[in-house]
DNA sequence: CCTCAGATGGACT
DNA sequence: GTCCATCTGAGGC
């Protein structure tokens, strides 16, 4: 199936958020295609949002990555211990991304199962399944992402992401937890299915 | 089902 | 020194 290109990324961050629902995010490692489809993302969008890194394009060491065209990732960590997996979105000089929230694992179970829990995926609990990649954190762990993938171009391996399914009907909301964020943290930038 | 404390380290001031 | 775009396990109901 297709990959997205650069067209796709290159445009208006809510768009790109919307249309991010349903595609595959396709990591290839140690031969493996560890494949999940999106189900939640998150808009964040520098000019005019305070929850964004680089918010009235503050350019620093960490965010410069956010003012790259769109169609490249932008991977942190947070907490200390989790990493996110944003898609930089809009053109040049634009700081915009597309935080991946939330995923549907596809393919290679088995192996994500061992990177994400460390035991096999027919072992793991009901809970366990039902909280697979439901997060930021969760999604890279079991897709290993982590900050060695940052600024990397996402049409192409080892981390990419293709065509992927019809999406009829999709909900909108809140972001989470930026309530430091004062008026952009009533922004309805969260889309979910 | 729920809430909550603690883990943990880098970015930034 | 402070703040995180988070997650987990323990304990309560």
């Amino acid at each position: 199936m297709t990959r997205l290109n650069n067209d796709f990324y290159l445009r208006d961050t809510l768009t790109v958020a919307r249309e991010l629902l349903g595609k595959y995010i396709v990591r290839e490692i140690d031969g493996h295609k560890l494949t999940a489809m999106i189900t939640e993302t998150e808009a964040y969008i520098g000019a005019v949002d305070k929850a964004c890194h680089a918010y009235n394009y503050r350019k620093t060491e960490r965010t410069a990555t956010l003012f790259n065209k769109g169609g490249c990732s932008y991977i942190y960590l947070i907490y200390g211990m989790y990493n996110c997996f944003n898609v930089v979105t809009d053109r040049e000089g634009e700081p915009c991304a597309v935080l991946i929230r939330g995923a549907e694992p596809v393919y290679d179970m088995e192996y994500m199962s061992m990177l994400r829990y460390g035991k096999p995926y027919s072992k793991l609990t009901k809970y366990q399944l039902a909280n697979f990649c439901n997060g930021p954190g969760k999604l890279c762990k079991a897709l290993a992402i982590d900050r060695k993938l940052n600024n990397t171009l996402l049409d192409r391996p080892p981390l990419y992401i293709k065509e992927g399914v019809d999406i009829e009907k999709y909900n909108t909301g809140k972001r989470i937890n930026i309530d430091y964020a004062e008026e952009a943290a009533d922004f309805p930038w969260r889309f979910y299915l």
